[in-house]
DNA sequence: ATCATTGCAAACTGTTTGCATCAAG
DNA sequence: CTTGATGCAAACAGTTTGCAATGAT
């Protein structure tokens, strides 16, 4: 569970129905489109990848898949830095690297002494209330600029 | 710049007029009560608080300053792993110790090797692409339960 | 045949905007 | 007095929901 990879039609149909959940085509174009892709879609870039392909989609219908689809865990949900709602295929934990410029965003693992990494309160008066919170899961989130931002920038720089 | 303080009502129309906006009653009240408190509020919670201290409060103003004193950079503007957007009086760089059952946030410094922490392509055919990335930013959010939730949760089961 | 799913339209929430009034400098 | 700020109401974007029609088992 978790591991994404490029799945056909009966593959997506039998990860559907472990979830006790009918196999329809709308559900099928989304979890292809996240599967194949890995990319980490808004709703709205959803909607017009899966119109490109041809046939019409409700949004409605997306919306609905996209909950019922996350509440069984085919795919997950989550806020980026720019506040905008994506999805993807990867239900397994990681952590992101984002584009400041785009805000594209993908799948990483880091390398690193992570269990060293420890949280210290920031203000004096605030000592005492750290060692009682109870933490245990850490999310990194590198941000930075994606080769097509910087391909697209430095062109730019280059023309003006 | 960054430092948050409480501040008295002649700082805080220096720290507003300093960024060539008015200080107004409403400006003074909305800085007033993030610089006070240190809490992450939402438009919402603010809301509350600002109406709770007895006068009325427009929120057409709230949302209006809140996008004027984000982009001075008086304060500061993020969306938290519930999707909330929230605002802070902090706007020296710092890393998040979210709750994971209400959702609350506290400034946390880390300490620890993060100079060591680098990205890893997650899936082997994404290895090429990974080092054309700029990474230059790391933001860390510690996730965990929060003082209050953890006595919630054991008086919950004690008592049932 | 049965019951889940679809998809339209209407509802809802959080946020922004037009604009007349008001108040800070 | 001048210009920026306020605050109502209307507009908006993203998302959810009611419900009749449709499709999967």
């Amino acid at each position: 569970m978790g591991v994404i990879m490029a799945c056909n039609h009966e593959q997506l149909t039998q990860l559907i129905e472990q979830k006790q959940l009918r196999a329809t085509e709308a559900r099928c174009r989304i979890l292809e489109l996240l599967y194949d892709t890995r990319e980490h879609y808004t709703p709205e870039e959803m909607l017009e990848a899966l119109r490109e392909h041809g046939k019409p989609f409700s949004i409605a219908t997306l919306y609905q898949n996209l909950s019922k689809l996350a509440e069984v865990g085919l795919i997950s949900r989550f806020v980026g830095p720019d506040g905008q709602t994506r999805y993807d295929a990867n239900t397994a934990p990681h952590h992101h690297l984002v584009c400041k410029i785009c805000g594209r965003m993908i799948d990483v693992d880091v390398e690193g002494p992570l269990e060293e990494v420890r949280p210290r309160a920031l203000f004096a008066d605030e000592e005492p209330v750290l060692p009682e919170w109870k933490v245990d899961d850490i999310h990194i989130e590198l941000q930075g600029v994606c080769p097509d931002c910087q391909a697209r920038i430095s062109r730019e720089a280059g023309g003006a």
